[in-house]
DNA sequence: CGGATTTGACCAGCGC
DNA sequence: GCGCTGGTCAAATCCG
């Protein structure tokens, strides 16, 4: 797959230019320095305009960026459904015989890295007639330390450990999780390693949480706001439960926001595209503020301003 | 001490 | 009916 991701790296020079014109200016009549405490208000007011160009421009600029991200994004999500839809036909050729067809057409997707959401009420995808009538059934993978043996994805919500198995298909073990936020949520979440990459977890929701989010809001209602993709425009570590072990986790997260499609079915949860925009950018802005060069270069860029202006 | 986790036992579905 | 497998239960254990 072609790599064509946006950078996103702040071109942090465009303060530069401001800075370096307001020296020229000081340079060129070396008297005026002396008296920069009585500004006058016109030249403060073309100042202020001037800051408020550059801001508008590199708003507009960011826009631009955010734009070719999303249509990034989409054609990626295109892309990896086709993937999927392909490998689906595959699997269900090859294992039309079969045994255990609904616990299949949950993993099949375990072995890529992405998200597959899809409902039992799907002809030929579920058998079971337990969950099949009204369960929604999602899958998330999550990108962790390999040598993290935990099966904790921290999604935001709160769950239970009510079981661990070994499964034919896999050497790790599986392990069953309730929502334990709301006893009465009927919300259940398998975590697996993937078979192929062990940094790999699949997590598998079960049904719809009938409350709240216990912590963090998400692009992902089921899955939690935790943690997010890198590789689909958002990074961040995660912070909200507890766990074992103290490297932040990354989790890749392809699913689109629900209303994200046409084809959705719930219309109170379909999201907007200014408002995934905005969703977007805040997580970019999380991102930036962790990053230690960006802070040290925005406190330059600060500072170097305030110098300039002598307040 | 209470809640969370672990883990062996048990149950249900499916194929033979 | 039997065996295999995934899913769940619940007592034991752990941990803050």
């Amino acid at each position: 797959m072609e790599s064509a991701w946006v950078g996103t790296t702040l071109d942090l020079n465009i303060n530069s230019f401001h800075r370096t014109n307001e020296a020229v200016k000081r340079e060129s009549d070396g008297k005026m320095v002396d008296s920069d405490v009585r500004v006058p208000v016109k030249q403060e007011a073309g100042v202020l305009v001037e800051e408020l160009n550059r801001v508008s421009a590199e708003n507009k600029k960011l826009t631009e960026m955010l734009t070719v991200l999303c249509e990034h994004y989409t054609s990626l999500q295109n892309k990896y459904k086709e993937l999927v839809s392909k490998n689906s036909e595959n699997e269900a050729a090859a294992a039309s015989s079969k045994k255990r067809k609904a616990a299949e057409c949950e993993d099949y997707s375990s072995t890529m890295i992405g998200f597959t959401e899809s409902s039992c009420s799907d002809e030929n995808s579920c058998k079971k007639p337990k969950e099949c009538s009204t369960t929604k059934i999602s899958t998330s993978c999550v990108l962790t330390d390999p040598s993290d043996n935990s099966l904790i994805v921290r999604d935001g919500y709160q769950w239970r450990k009510y079981g661990q198995k070994v499964t034919r298909d896999n050497p790790s073990p599986r392990a069953y999780f309730k929502c334990s936020f709301a006893p009465s949520c009927p919300v259940k979440k398998k975590v697996q390693r993937s078979a192929e990459d062990p940094s790999i977890l699949v997590a598998t929701y079960q049904g719809e949480h009938n409350h709240a989010q216990a912590a963090l809001s998400s692009l992902n209602p089921i899955n939690g706001g935790a943690t997010n993709n890198p590789r689909s425009a958002a990074v961040s570590s995660s912070s909200s439960a507890p766990a074992k072990s103290s490297a932040p986790v990354v989790t890749l997260d392809l699913m689109k926001p629900d209303g994200w499609d046409n084809d959705t079915k719930k219309p109170t949860q379909q999201v907007d595209r200014p408002a995934i925009q905005q969703i977007l950018v805040q997580q970019m802005a999380a991102s930036l503020t962790k990053d230690p060069k960006f802070t040290a270069a925005l406190a330059a860029a600060i500072s170097g301003e305030v110098l300039d202006q002598k307040w």
